[in-house]
DNA sequence: GTGCACATGTAATGTGTTACATGATTAT
DNA sequence: ATAATCATGTAACACATTACATGTGCAC
């Protein structure tokens, strides 16, 4: 079977955090911050049944019809579901990471509390700091070294506001970093 | 026929900026900060024949063997080609452009120059500020709502740092749209 | 003459999107 | 009664990913 998709870690763990069914995962997504990903039925449910052939999580369904006539099934998650996605949190973050799958890194960091000791929640962070300062200082680089050659475009202005956005999550890092380092001493 | 993926966007306003090969496309996705956009053959050629198939470029091929034996075929925008382009780049900023499509966004804004006056160009960065702040707006909003709730956790940190991307952002649309308007006079 | 960069492609696979489909419950 | 919401699913489709395949030119 295949690696796990994103949006397979994002139901995984939040059915950790409480069981729950796939219409309400589906609310989630459409009407919370987490609105990035789809609300889609033809996403969420084959995922939710890949899930479950992973042996992540299990569906309970009603005991009978006349106790849930609309058929709703609880989703929860196994021991086997939630081992995989503490190591899935605990990876070491890369460089390709930063720069491919920035998103995938923040849904990590979002899942850590009450699944991994804080130590891990630092390190990640730590990482994620040398990842993000070496890829923003070859950006930076990049950019002056195209700025010398040609004039203001646009082009090398979208080029600015992606690095800024990069930079601006650096800061949030060595912040947040900072912030959880204080309050778990 | 289906709506052109970004990605067919991206390879047309490349060659539009200067005719060029799949490879050299490739290599411009590989090298340069365009490096999100995947460099893989299978993605990068399928996409230029659907381009050539909707008439937004064409292919010219070497006259024989001789003259490039290497079959390196340079493709180039037809007319057709430039005014998708131009309807494309012009279209209204949205909320959706701005919650699910902000990478789309960027680069809309990247191949403005020399294709469209000045002042499309300023009339997208107001759209996008405008859809910008009353996102930006809403999710502090939420972020305020949820904090009062539960206490700091590492999901509300999560949403902060996207809040704060999204403000720089933001910071970046009022700057840069009153650099261009100061140069434009 | 071996390896690397050039240059283009195909095939299998899987996932997400869109649209369609079904049926129960609640509100107006 | 009629619409909206609850709740779950399937089918068609297209795209990106990965791996494989082929052959040229150049450098060492």
């Amino acid at each position: 079977m295949n690696a796990p998709s994103t949006l397979e870690f994002a139901l995984a763990g939040l059915i950790r955090q409480k069981p729950q069914s796939g219409y309400d995962l589906r609310k989630t997504f459409s009407t919370t911050a987490m609105r990035h990903f789809s609300d889609s039925p033809g996403s969420i449910y084959p995922a939710l049944r890949r899930l479950e052939a992973r042996g992540w999580i299990v569906a309970h369904s009603p005991a009978d019809r006349a106790a849930d006539p609309r058929r709703r099934q609880a989703f929860a998650i196994t021991v086997e579901g939630e081992a995989q996605l503490i190591a899935w949190v605990c990876r070491t973050v890369t460089r390709d990471d930063a720069v491919w799958r920035s998103q995938e890194l923040l849904l990590r960091f979002a899942f850590m509390d009450s699944i991994v000791p804080r130590t891990v929640t630092l390190r990640f962070l730590d990482q994620l700091e040398a990842a993000l300062s070496a890829y923003v200082g070859e950006l930076r680089a990049e950019f002056r070294r195209s700025g010398s050659q040609i004039p203001l475009n646009t082009g090398l202005l979208a080029l600015e506001s992606g690095i800024e956005g990069m930079e601006a999550h650096l800061d949030w890092a060595r912040r947040t970093r900072a912030q959880l380092s204080e309050v778990s001493r």
